[in-house]
DNA sequence: ATGAAAGCGCTAACAA
DNA sequence: TTGTTAGCGCTTTCAT
């Protein structure tokens, strides 16, 4: 039927080591004999069985990508990226989608996966670090953003202090002075969040004002919209910033402005967190920190491949972002639609990871 | 290292055949038997290689989706659909992107890929029909919306002719009158979309008026926006209502709205077409008709299943849709953020396919 | 530098 | 109903 490695040796009139050796990019084969053989190759078309070259390898030949639901704008552009850098690798990426359930998070740990894989990217929501230390599992496994690792695995993250402290410092350089926040002050990554937005506060010699703190019982934009109205029915002073913790949270907090009468970015300038794709079709379009995220992915890729290669020492990588300035905090004038390949045109470059 | 067929014979004192009999369900097994063997599974923590199982009964495991880009929300969104409909079916998906390039497209086609699939679940931008047609690889192929596919391959599309005029049915039913519409009214699903506008105003007995209808060059937000901006620089009165083609357009065309002082949906309705999640987050949040997605992936799918049981008639597989009223044509009181678990609130059932 | 042959773990004829 | 065994297509020692 299709093809088979024999076949290509016969038509090349040398044996399947030869051809496997030039398919392979073995080096040691003269320049001719490799001519030869992918000639070969051309004539009879072959391409080779994966499954039957990972039954030999003893490899899968796949990695999975855990995330909470492929719909949500990140983790679509975060699999894109994830999908490009395992294509590098020779590997095929299984998505998996736990949409928040604990108890899917825990089969992907204990190892109880549809299909057998190479290496796990795992972006968890709800499973602890404890948890994900006990795991009895031996599969290379490689944690995402949000929750931390504490050592347990490797965990790719951005730098959330520095991001939300740049975010931060952007609004009080347009003179903003009462500058909320929107996300919990006291866990996981949005209190990293809030230590820069406290760090920039206390450059300019400001005070962090609880008043202006509100948590978000989610990242979704009805509880940013919610948050929002509370700080707005406050007693002190209307603020004239917002830092959100995600985008869906800050398109809700600019529906709440909206709603009270106020001009986004007149009365309030608003930035976010994530850099997702709707923040430029928005209206404003939405000022945002934008995580390098196919630094993301690279990064997430190379720790399986080191791992497959038995490097089992549990690291933190931390990669670049940058702050998108769009209307919400520069206003209409700024530019309408930025779209991918226009974008570098309103970025401000930071820590991009070396690689 | 990992326990394999033998070792969970061995355990339960079977043969391998047994053992296999077992995990694949083979009916005639007695029921102490498969208990037994199913004990020894769990005991040696068995799971199956799948490249072995795939090398042997001659399939890859796997089959492609080919879109054009991962982190639009309608082709995340989808690409969540076949993940789930795929797994039922025992097959991997393997994602692979075109972003729009013709060559990228063509090589997809000519099986060109970098595994071997058992099928092709694409949604083309750019290929004809006829390339298509003349494609020389037998890989079980399906089409995805869009183009039209004139009896080449499998074809899973929604009733465009339909949608749509329920869509502008929606504007006229609120008392507008004068509805623009922005999309090509001649070519590809723009055209059908074109015809269920045209037919629902002649239903109502109105008039297409040309001055109301601008084509896009592309689906982009920034499309939308110059479209309405041409629309209402236009000599005629201004219109109530506008029919967009996409949702990203109807995003810009609400832009454009804002930027000229215009309210939605009170001087004039929006409806977009695709109900992409950023619609929900959107001020306002987004009218627009939503295709079943879950329901094109189950019938891709089912699809590549059938043409691999032989079935090699080219179908025309029809699914359903739904109109999601929003605020942009409902009005601000209608609802707020209307996220998934809630969305079935302001809906109007529609043409729900059988299966 | 190239060839011969032994598996990789599973399925499916064919036997029993 | 269950067991035996020959491949599936490739990689990889081990020879040459």
């Amino acid at each position: 039927m299709k093809p088979r490695l024999q076949d290509v040796a016969d038509r090349a009139g040398v044996s399947m080591k030869t051809v496997s050796n030039v398919i392979n990019g073995y080096v040691h084969v003269s320049e001719a004999m490799r001519a030869k053989v992918l000639a070969a190759v051309e004539e009879v078309g072959y391409r080779p069985n994966l499954s039957a070259r990972n039954l030999a390898r003893g490899r899968a030949g796949m990695i999975a990508l855990v995330v909470p639901q492929l719909d949500m704008p990140y983790f679509a552009s975060l699999s894109m990226h994830v999908l490009e850098a395992a294509e590098e690798q020779g590997w095929v990426v299984l998505i998996q989608q736990t949409r928040g359930d604990v108890e899917k998070e825990r089969a992907v740990l204990s190892g109880r996966f549809a299909q057998r894989v190479d290496g796990l990217v795992f972006s968890p929501l709800r499973v602890t670090p404890d948890e994900i230390g006990q795991r009895s599992d031996r599969t290379p496994l490689v944690l995402l953003g949000e929750r931390p690792a504490d050592g347990v695995a490797d965990h790719i993250v951005v730098d959330n202090v520095a991001a939300a402290s740049l975010a931060v410092s952007h609004l009080l350089d347009l003179d903003r002075r009462r500058v909320a926040m929107i996300g919990n002050s006291t866990v996981g990554t949005d209190r990293q969040r809030f230590e820069g937005y406290a760090a920039a506060l206390a450059q300019r010699g400001l005070e962090v004002d609880p008043e202006l703190i509100r948590p978000v019982p989610s990242n979704r934009g009805e509880a940013g919209e919610a948050a929002m109205n509370a700080i707005l029915a406050g007693p002190g002073p209307r603020p004239d910033a917002v830092f959100c913790v995600t985008d869906w949270v800050a398109l809700g907090a600019v529906r709440s402005l909206h709603l009270h009468g106020l001009r986004v970015p007149e009365d309030v300038a608003v930035v976010g967190f994530d850099d997702i794709p709707y923040g430029r079709a928005s209206t404003p379009t939405l000022t945002s920190i934008s995580p390098d995220r196919a630094a993301v992915a690279r990064a997430a890729v190379a720790s399986l491949s080191a791992q497959q290669e038995g490097d089992r020492e549990p690291r933190e990588i931390a990669v670049g972002f940058e702050l998108v300035v769009r209307e919400s905090t520069a206003g209409m004038g700024a530019s309408a639609f930025v779209e991918p390949a226009a974008l570098d045109d309103a970025t401000l470059p930071f820590g991009r990871a070396p690689s």
